[in-house]
DNA sequence: AGTGAGAATGCGACCCATTCGCAACTTGTT
DNA sequence: AACAAGTTGCGAATGGGTCGCATTCTCACT
């Protein structure tokens, strides 16, 4: 139990979901990565520390952790799903069909417009999310 | 054959792919929809009109005319890959989390932006897709 | 601290979308 | 007409994700 623990057991209470090790190892390692793992990237990260971890828990902690607005799931056309911390910025994703890479991209104004539009069509957004698949600009 | 068969043919020789009956159903399908199928229901509508159309060949067939840039592909979070006819003006998609439906958005202004913004960050954009999960505003 | 109801877990079986291997058949070209 | 290369149907195989169930754990209430 480090202070990390803590930071989680508190965030799961407040989301209201019961702590418990798997879901503390997961949302630690969640809390402590920039990138954009797969559950099962998030598998064997977590199974590396602690053993008592199950593919089919990974994935029920993800949608447990998503129900309760802890992380955030996004779809990559032909991969499985993503998922990252929250809260964090406002941003969408430019994957890189060259080396698979995702980065992160700035996107308030976008949001915001988006916003617009849906109202404008009599809706509520409850997500949304840009993905951008892009290759970089070789310059000579 | 039907007048549209001839444009398909047209359209596929274009694209550099070769004409056969099973790639005509399909693109004629996709041309006189507005919805946005799956793989699965274009399977089904194709094989109303024709049976000898298999469903590893629908797939094959959406990847051939994805990459001959006929048609877009795009993916829905949980669900399977849903297909379009190109050239389309640019917009992106909202699903209805409630009824499932999906309905288009105009999107210039946003598709500007996305490419302005991943220039800055050095890349040209191959394609791109804003997905907008919401619910319809209910008015009392 | 002790207890019980309900929630969470591990396991393996299962499901669904998509892909693959291969033999038979088409297409476009010469 | 004849051929090389591309396509197809079929069924088997993959891969991501879900489910059923018996066991274990959490946490609210003594």
């Amino acid at each position: 139990m480090n202070e990390h623990s803590k930071d989680c057991a508190g965030a799961l209470r407040t989301a209201g979901l019961r702590v418990t090790p798997q879901r503390v190892s997961l949302l630690t390692i969640l809390m402590g990565t920039d990138d954009h793992p797969n559950a099962d990237e998030l598998f064997v990260r977590a199974r590396a520390e602690d053993d008592s971890v199950s593919l089919a828990t990974v994935y029920r902690t993800l949608d447990a952790l998503e129900k309760g607005g802890l992380i955030r799931r996004f779809a990559v056309e032909n991969g499985p799903a993503r998922f990252e911390i929250l809260p964090t910025s406002e941003h969408d994703h430019i994957v890189d069909i060259d080396s698979g890479e995702v980065v992160e991209i700035a996107s308030n104004e976008i949001a915001a417009m988006r916003e617009k539009l849906a109202r404008e069509l009599g809706y509520e957004i409850v997500s949304q999310h840009t993905l951008i698949r892009a290759r970089k600009i070789r310059r000579r």
